[in-house]
DNA sequence: ACCTGAACACCGTTCAAGT
DNA sequence: ACCTGAACACCGTTCAAGT
């Protein structure tokens, strides 16, 4: 869909205020109200964006999973998939993983959230026994390890991991939590993975 | 302030969308442009709501270093302080840890951040050879401990701890947190802390 | 010093009407 | 089925004018 298209630009050039309906239908050329008849309202239009990147994202970890390799690398690797999506595109990282109304509208987005989940939970069972705590529920800890990335990523996106000190970038912060996480992976190499 | 009071209340009460400068000038018996002889612009009273509870978080924090007891104990009631802050006024929570433009308009924001981060890290400090490692630097440590509870804070007030089986609650995860992060605690009593 | 009223250029959304 | 143009009720912000 062009509309969603010309959303997901709108966003990245000048932030969630920058896409309105009436940009992003002249950007596609249509009358300002032409997108009502595509999509219910703005909301519906972000939820796509959303949606799109999200199953881009379970993706990229589907191509991790299957490279194989140690599981504490592969977890590694895939934590870096979503600092490399928050860093290149911070307005869609926020719009994915932290507006509320996008996440209160259920449907399409939802179903590919929780699919997105399960691929990273997936990688984190592996991980469980070589090299992370395994007493304990897979669920649980994948939710931990996502929210903490998720706070590195949200407070870098939003502008708050600035110069206090210490952890500068998402990567070392991932780099940190893996190896307090899993004591015997001290000496993980250092992964970078191109954005999804 | 009695604008700062009126644009906190319509911001617990409607979210963002809600604090319109007609509103605020209306809930305190003013025109609609009054405010803009005591604010630069709308983004100036929200940053003036985000200091205020920031100077509170902070005086939450000197209490619990002042009450004393286990270094341990008291890093979890101070996480759980930012946890209650965040269950019982979302809205703000974002807008103090999460909003892009209040966080670029430095001025006394930024000053009052800092210092709020300055008292969680010595008590993180504290904390580092009693339960937390101790061959890391305290920055470090602190910003990846706050990133943790960050991340689980926003995720649940933007409604993404949900099912998704495992953790549900904040405080859940901020046990978990500490428990794995200091192997010596894992008997460390929950602490409930009320909202600051 | 502080406030008011009118006005400007924007919004999202709705609706009657066209092909 | 898809689009258009006009209109509605909102915004933030500016400005001349009042006390």
């Amino acid at each position: 869909m062009r509309l969603v298209e010309a959303a997901s630009s709108l966003l990245d050039a000048g932030g969630p205020s920058a896409v309105t309906l009436r940009a992003v239908a002249q950007a596609v050329g249509v009358s300002h109200n032409a997108p009502y008849k595509h999509f219910d309202d703005r909301g519906a239009i972000l939820a796509a964006v959303a949606t799109r990147d999200c199953d881009r994202l379970t993706a990229s970890l589907d191509k991790i999973q299957r490279a194989g390799g140690a599981p504490l690398r592969k977890l590694n690797q895939a934590l870096k998939v979503f600092a490399a999506y928050g860093a290149q595109f911070p307005a869609r990282y926020r719009l994915l993983f932290g507006d509320p109304d996008i996440a209160t509208r259920g449907g399409e987005l939802e179903v590919a959230a929780m699919a997105l989940f399960k691929r990273l939970a997936l990688i984190v069972e592996e991980c469980q026994g070589t090299g992370l705590p395994a007493g304990i529920a897979t669920p649980e800890l994948a939710v931990l390890i996502y929210s903490s990335v998720h706070g590195l990523i949200d407070l870098r996106a939003s502008g708050r991991l600035r110069k206090e000190k210490g952890i500068v970038t998402v990567e070392e912060g991932i780099d940190l939590l893996v190896r307090l996480l899993a004591p015997s992976a001290r000496s993980l190499p250092h992964d970078r993975v191109p954005a999804s």
